[in-house]
RNA sequence: GGGCGAUUAGCUCAGGGGUAGAGCGCCUCGUUGACAUCGAGGAGGUCACAAGUUCAAAUCUUGUAUCGCCCA
């Protein structure tokens, strides 16, 4: 018996992830294993994406931060400066929502208690509830540098928001305008083109019948979906090339219920194809019928107010009235009038403003702009150029069709919370954007010569906004601060593709714009993260899955790599809850073959000076060179952003390789009287435990640091900062590789030839060996013990003589494998499995020398291909006539 | 309507010119010493369809069908 067994375990039985992560994660914090600022290396940086202050970590969030943490952790190891920049952003819309619902439970508005009052309101929610999501991707290990957190409302941050409105202003890249914009009545602010959502919905045509004037009886018929808006109607389109109407276009028609006269406009806009041909403009309620307002210099009535209630442009009846009930009441009106001329159903779109579900107005407001299609080409340009890559390149095409065709960016919002525009009115509306009201004043000083009561615009700016500067916001510009020079530009953007208009794009412009060049190099675009039968998840629809959930039942290690496994490039993550409990499962058979090393010795009395080239035997030369290539593959997948196949190099190694082969291969010595081979194997087993523990770690942090840490008292340094593993060719010896692929694939044959003729599991069988070559009869003396113990064998002898009555054969290579059984052999079922197997083979033969006779072939295929087709036609036909030869025998014996 | 993508084993998905892969599930078996969150073995696929390019196509091209997503 082995020495080790009176040594206690350093691993417990299974991982403890609930006890383990939070020690080591704090471990790592307080050692400040995350920060950045290695002096003298390459900087690496990512920043995160800035959650929102009131969200919290849903499956989406896990990927993300998964997939950069293990950039993340993958260059810490490899030496470099890594910053991983976190903060959140305050969410405008979002934030004042939540804490206007608490107001709203207290019954007072924010209006009672004043904007400065609210605002602090926002502070103390801030405070207490903001951010949770931070202690949430603590819990799946991630390993920014906290130091360093920021958020788009401190002060210095916000500065820099202020600086880049001023400056974008000054450079005319920020004006005022009043156009329509998308009107949330409900919040009562404009919001910007992407956060509405056109849905399809069931609605109407409603056919109205407007009289034309000096035709009695006369009338030409519109449609309209949206019967309300004709209070606002001043004109009627038909196109120019209609037949129908050409004695129409510059007369002019009543408009029912108000009496205003309408002109008919020749215009393109018209379709006639659609309903009459003739369409209703409503210059200040629909983005078409404003441009046709446009091209005709047509006035633009507008009708509502802020919560899209009529205002006295319309006729007194309908005054102060909701939109929906307004449209009730045309449409009755019309009919009584014998004006409604047909009614049908209809499906079209109509938008909805993603945060309060409301139809959005579009309405006729002063807001503040920017030029973004100037902004746009240069950034356009640094993607054309190779500047900043997209991975997977596809996602180009989506950035570069936004980018040329971008409209002007609504950058204010009506609402408290927020950067507050850095503009001030003076008595004739002239307008001071400063940095500060002192700046205001003084400008102001300079304009009217004398000093005015200034008014600062009380709107703010879009979060977008502010986030767009956060790859240099939050190193500290506009300060030229030593992290600004080191870690911009950044590395990776890693995102998901929603969010390339929003973020991506506008971080481009103001990055070139500010920064002279692209915050990024790469843009990672990651999948989506569906429910198991591809459904996209939403609380209504109840198919979220909650990764904290996960992470409690499997560990965080478990859940970051399934999510790794999955993330394929261009392909949506269908979520399953049998993938992650495998990955548990593997972090399971990683902790049992550590446990297994450490109970045979492998780490008492270390070699520190262990030299990985030096081992003697063929088992260790073979394991370690396995190793250099599966970290070379983890690591190419890696640079290549290719995450499943990272996991599944170091998964088939460690699984498939490690644990199933080498730790039973290892077994005859550990168990055996050769002092030598074991300190060798012992050394060698302890290396590779290192390496895969190295190569494992990005992928599962918690359990590698944790196995890392137990078994040996001399570690110089956490896991966590040691060095990415070595991808040294050097250390690949082929010839060992060869040998030991052999013994495996005699090992197997025997097991699989045991099992499909019923021999007990626990038979010990005699082997005798025929034909074999002298190299082979090497390998059988050599690898002798391990194959007798894992083919389950008494003996292994050589056999020269006649075939041994009722044996079942085994070919491999240029020898056939006897495994006499006495008698019990059934003779019928071990001919039909040497004719399964030779049919199989002479499938592939024929398939091979059908291709080798081909003239073509040997004339094109290139010389590589000839050869190796010809090497496995020698091999298979090598292995077809021993089985044949079997197959004769066995009928001899009949 | 425009764009992007998918269609490979029962399920979920890799692969991307040179003899079809994984995990899960399924079937059989389980031998002393890491592990039943396990081990050994096995079954299961004309790679959606059709044409084309090629010595060679699951892979490249074009078209068809079905299904997603994004933008109008």
């Amino acid at each position: 018996m082995s020495e080790n067994q009176e040594t206690p375990a350093k691993l417990g039985k299974t991982f403890d992830c609930h006890e383990a992560e939070t020690r080591i994660y704090d471990n790592w914090e307080a050692k400040g294993a995350f920060k950045a600022g290695r002096v003298d290396s390459d900087p690496f940086t990512i920043v995160l994406p800035p959650p929102n202050v009131t969200g919290s970590l849903h499956i989406g969030h896990a990927l993300n931060h998964t997939l950069q943490d293990i950039l993340i952790r993958f260059e810490r190891m490899r030496g470099k400066d890594v910053l991983w920049q976190p903060g959140m952003d305050h969410a405008g819309i979002a934030t004042q929502m939540v804490v206007e619902r608490q107001l709203d439970e207290e019954g007072i508005s924010r209006h009672d208690l004043g904007r400065e009052k609210f605002i602090e309101r926002v502070w103390e929610w801030k405070e207490e509830s903001g951010g949770i999501i931070f202690n949430q991707m603590r819990r799946l290990g991630q390993s920014c540098d906290w130091s360093r957190q920021r958020f788009t409302m401190d002060e210095g941050f916000a500065n820099g928001v202020l600086k880049v409105f001023v400056e974008l202003y000054k450079q005319d890249l920020i004006y005022k305008a009043k156009r329509l914009v998308n009107w949330d009545p409900k919040l009562k602010t404009a919001i910007s083109d992407l956060e509405v959502e056109q849905k399809e919905v069931n609605g109407h045509y409603w056919h109205f019948k407007y009289p034309i004037d000096g035709e009695e009886g006369r009338f030409l018929a519109v449609a309209t979906t949206r019967p309300e808006t004709m209070l606002g109607d001043v004109a009627v389109a038909v196109h120019p090339d209609d037949e129908r109407y050409q004695n129409l276009i510059g007369k002019t028609l009543t408009l029912p219920l108000v009496g205003r006269k309408l002109i008919v406009v020749a215009d393109e806009h018209a379709d006639p194809e659609k309903g009459s041909g003739a369409v209703k403009i409503t210059p200040a309620h629909d983005f078409d019928d404003n441009m046709v307002g446009k091209r005709h210099d047509l006035e633009e009535i507008n009708i509502f107010d802020d919560q899209a209630h009529t205002n006295d442009n319309v006729p007194e009846k309908y005054q102060g009235l909701d939109r929906f009930v307004v449209r009730k009441m045309v449409i009755a009106d019309m009919d009584a009038l014998g004006l409604l001329d047909k009614v049908e159903d209809t499906v079209h779109m109509v938008p909805y403003g993603d945060r309060s579900g409301v139809v959005i107005e579009p309405w006729l407001t002063d807001q503040w702009y920017v030029n973004a299609e100037v902004m746009a080409k240069p950034a356009l340009e640094a993607v054309e150029s190779g500047a900043t890559k997209f991975v997977p390149k596809n996602w180009e095409k989506t950035y570069y069709e936004w980018m040329r065709n971008i409209e002007p960016w609504c950058i204010s919002r009506q609402l408290w919370w927020g950067h507050q525009i850095p503009a001030w009115y003076g008595p004739d509306d002239e307008i001071f954007v400063c940095m500060t009201e002192e700046d205001a004043a003084a400008a102001a000083l300079t304009h009217y010569g004398e000093e005015k009561q200034l008014t600062r615009d009380p709107d703010v700016l879009d979060t977008w906004f502010s986030s767009a500067l956060w790859p240099f916001g939050t190193l500290g510009w506009p300060d030229n601060t030593p992290e600004l020079n080191k870690h911009y530009k950044g590395d990776v953007l890693v995102t998901g593709f929603d969010i390339i208009f929003f973020w991506v794009a506008r971080m481009m412009m103001d990055g070139i714009h500010f920064m002279n060049d692209v915050p990024f190099h790469t843009v990672y675009v990651h999948a989506l993260v569906r429910d198991e039968h591809g459904a996209k998840m939403s609380k209504s629809k109840g198919n979220v899955i909650d990764p904290l959930e996960l992470a409690d039942k499997f560990g965080a290690d478990a859940l970051r790599f399934t999510l790794a496994s999955m993330e394929a490039q261009g392909r949506d993550i269908k979520m399953s809850e049998k993938r992650v409990e495998g990955y548990r499962n593997f972090g399971t058979k990683l902790w049992n073959a550590a446990r297994f090393c450490d109970m045979n010795g492998c780490f008492e009395n270390i070699d520190t000076n262990f030299n990985p080239t030096t081992v003697s035997l063929a088992v260790n030369k073979w394991i370690i060179g396995e190793m250099v290539k599966a970290t070379t593959d983890v690591t190419k997948a890696l640079e290549a952003f290719r995450y499943n196949d990272a996991t599944a190099a170091i998964y088939h190694y460690t699984w498939g390789t490690f644990c199933d082969w080498y730790v039973e291969l290892i077994k005859p010595q550990f168990f055996g009287d050769d002092d030598l081979a074991k300190v060798e194997t012992r050394n060698t087993a302890a290396w590779v435990m290192d390496q895969i523990l190295k190569s494992l770690h990005p992928f599962m942090p918690f359990i590698t640091e944790e196995i890392w840490g137990s078994l040996r008292d001399d570690r110089t340094t956490d896991l966590i900062i040691a060095d990415w593993p070595t991808q040294d060719v050097a250390l690949i010896n082929d010839q060992a590789s060869s040998e030991m692929d052999w013994v495996i694939q005699l090992v197997s044959d025997i097991r699989t030839a045991r099992a499909e003729m019923n021999v007990p599991a626990g038979a010990k069988l005699k082997m005798l060996v025929q034909g074999a070559s002298s190299d082979t009869e090497k390998v059988l003396v050599d690898q002798g013990d391990v194959i007798k113990r894992l083919a389950r064998l008494e003996n292994i002898s050589m056999h020269d003589g006649d075939a041994p009555k009722g044996a079942v054969q085994v070919v491999v290579g240029e020898a056939t494998y006897f495994l006499p059984l006495a008698g019990v052999i059934d003779i019928v079922a071990e001919k039909a499995r040497l004719q399964k197997n030779l049919d199989k083979l002479s499938k592939e033969i024929g398939g091979i020398s059908g291709r080798l006779n081909n003239e073509k072939f040997m004339a094109k295929a290139p010389e590589n291909v000839v050869a190796e087709n010809r090497k496995n036609l020698e091999i298979a036909e090598q292995k077809s006539d021993k089985i044949k030869e079997g197959i004769s025998r066995l009928e001899a014996m009949d």
